[in-house]
RNA sequence: UGGGGAGUCGCCAAGUGGUAAGGCAGCAGACUUUGGAUCUGCGAAUCGGGGGUUCGAAUCCCUCCUCCCCAGCCA
């Protein structure tokens, strides 16, 4: 379907990697991956990039692909966060069977495995502060040194773990550390922390436990328990692999092996998850699911498919280097998906009257419309045609620009579907504005054709006056007018939030086939863009949100003659 | 200044010693009852710079530069 996607899930590095470990046999052949989602947060575009690539992996290999929530930190994870992902990767079409897991599943084994690491010397309880942890790290350039309690016996750690797990210390007052190299000029080989307490209620273990794995504690040997092969992160966790592999190693344990990919960077909007939620919380968007969010479930409630994501995400295609990716590239894939599947409906945001004088008053009729040229099994449909009709502002100029070809006065346009129009007069109001247009049809051009041959250069879309349903349409540009918001030194990034990023429109027409329609439908109106019916529609109002407009190449002779 | 990564058209991204794919964006044109879609054409004097190896290098070696990540009891 598309040479650029082909060719991009044809040859990547990681597929690189995967074909050597096939050909030495390290895995028998098998590739089994896994998405690990913090439940911490509702997934974003990012994420729909290391969905798709896992579940790519996966399946361009025969494999499987397990959903594994990392809820080792019960005090930013909630319940809500967990239902929002499931919902959202379903929807994207992605299939764990029954392998849905958590990190809390695993907390009696890592429990299991520190004491093996106390036994073998490997982990010891510290009571040093935050502070002085932090302290003794030493710095980059310089080696850190040891903890006083680093010596400890085995027995004495034992007993200490125990106790840090039974409720016997307060928070903060210790924590479980492996024992490594406090001189590594990797710091995450500094003795790092892998157990801290917490009296905190888990999402799942409910006060089964106070004690919590840090991350690099648990991460590997989930994936070692579940016998995943490729283990896909980002790239900030590429010094994070030796520890990866250091617990595995100490352990014995089955040894996946990790492979860092660079994430998602979009321009015009932001990604990061602190970003994201401060949005929210300041109510700077609506909520998670709002149309401008580059969440899932934003995106969804503005009328992405699952298809156009999936679209994307093989086109940028995946690498290690650091970029952004022009949203043009985002709206061109929805485009592509929704040019062959939405309906073609006629709707008139900025309602402008035009009367046809020769046309019998009380007349209506049904002209046949099509319903999507690019897809014959839509069928067509009737529109009802009278003398009162919307066409859009936008399509009429008193003064016509050069190269404008749409209505002005004396000049003839077609209605689609419709009939040749001309514009005979201009009404206006005491102020000047125009309020409606007087028009003649030509009856003989029912349906679009001229049968003397004539041609006009404009085809609009019109709506009938007394048929039409009223519509509030909500029109969303960029969130952010940078492309890179926050990047600028002192400036934050809600300052450079885009003003006009949504644009309501309370007044709008649409054509009476629209009456009766159900949130998440989908439309194009024609000459117009993208909508999708918005779940605040009721039976007495219809809400469209457009998803993406229509290329537009009038706006951009117009910038032209602008500038 | 320590460690780990990355630098190929405005934006993504192939290429892994044989003489620079493709996509998006842009520009030009064809077609058109959506100025949509579709189709065609155009576009890389430095493949970050400089050396070197080689008949031949984006691909190998040396060196320099730039950018990103790491000093959470976050993930």
């Amino acid at each position: 379907m598309n040479g650029a996607a082909d060719e991009a899930s044809r040859s990547n590095f990681i597929r690189d990697i995967i074909d050597e470990h096939n050909r030495t046999g390290r895995f028998g052949g098998r590739v089994h991956t896994r998405f690990p989602p913090e439940p911490n947060g509702y997934l974003h575009i990012g994420h729909a990039k290391a969905i798709l690539l896992n579940m790519s992996i996966a399946e361009a290999y025969g494999g499987k692909m397990n959903l594994r929530f990392d809820d080792t930190n019960p005090v930013k994870e909630e319940q809500e966060y967990v239902d929002g992902i499931i919902h959202d990767m379903r929807w994207l079409g992605a299939d764990w069977e029954d392998r849905l897991f958590f990190a809390s599943d695993y907390f009696d084994q890592l429990y299991a495995w520190a004491v093996q690491l106390i036994k073998d010397g490997k982990a010891y309880v510290d009571h040093l502060s935050g502070d002085e942890i932090r302290e003794y790290r030493g710095t980059l350039t310089e080696p850190g040194k040891d903890s006083p309690y680093r010596n400890r016996s085995v027995e004495e750690n034992l007993k200490l773990f125990e106790q840090m797990r039974n409720g016997e210390f307060k928070e903060g007052e210790c924590v479980l550390r492996a024992k490594i190299d406090m001189a590594s000029p990797n710091l995450n080989l500094r003795d790092p922390v892998m157990y801290r307490i917490r009296f905190a209620t888990h999402h799942r273990t409910g006060d089964k436990w106070c004690i919590y794995p840090m991350y690099d504690w648990a991460h590997g040997q989930s994936d070692s328990i579940e016998g995943i092969t490729h283990s896909l992160c980002s790239l900030e966790y590429e010094d994070h692999r030796p520890l990866y592999d250091w617990y595995l190693d100490q352990l014995g344990i089955y040894h996946p092996q990790q492979i860092e990919f660079a994430r998602l960077n979009l321009n015009h909007t932001v990604m990061s998850k602190r970003k994201l939620i401060k949005l929210v919380q300041e109510g700077h968007v609506r909520g998670w699911d709002d149309p401008r969010m580059p969440t899932i479930t934003g995106m969804r409630r503005r009328g992405y498919t699952p298809e156009a994501i999936r679209l994307f995400c093989d086109m940028i295609g995946v690498a290690k280097s650091n970029s952004t990716v022009d949203i043009a590239m985002l709206e061109y894939c929805v485009r592509q998906d929704l040019n062959k599947r939405a309906p073609r409906r006629m709707g008139v945001l900025r309602p402008l009257k035009v009367v046809l004088t020769n046309y019998p008053e009380g007349q209506t009729e049904q002209l046949n419309a099509i319903n999507n040229p690019e897809d014959p099994d839509a069928g067509t449909r009737t529109v009802p045609f009278s003398r009162t009709l919307y066409i859009e502002q936008d399509d009429f100029m008193e003064n016509p620009a050069p190269k404008y070809y749409r209505l002005a006065p004396g000049r003839e346009v077609r209605l689609r579907y419709g009939y040749f129009i001309k514009c005979e007069d201009v009404v206006k109001d005491a102020q000047g504005n125009i309020v409606e247009l007087r028009c003649t049809y030509d009856p003989a051009t029912r349906g679009g054709e001229a049968p003397d041959g004539r041609k006009v250069k404009a085809t609009i879309h019109w709506v009938s006056a007394g048929h039409a349903k009223a519509a509030e349409v909500r029109l969303y540009d960029h969130l952010f007018s940078v492309p890179n918001p926050g990047e600028d030194e002192g400036v934050d990034f809600i300052e450079q939030l885009n003003p006009n990023s949504m644009q309501i429109i309370t007044n709008a027409f649409v054509e009476p086939s629209l009456a009766e329609v159900k949130p998440g439908e989908r439309f194009q109106f024609e000459r117009v863009g993208y909508f999708c019916v918005d779940p605040d529609t009721t039976p007495e109002k219809r809400v469209f949100n457009r998803t993406v407009g229509l290329k537009d190449e009038w706006a951009k002779i117009q910038k032209q003659q602008g500038a």
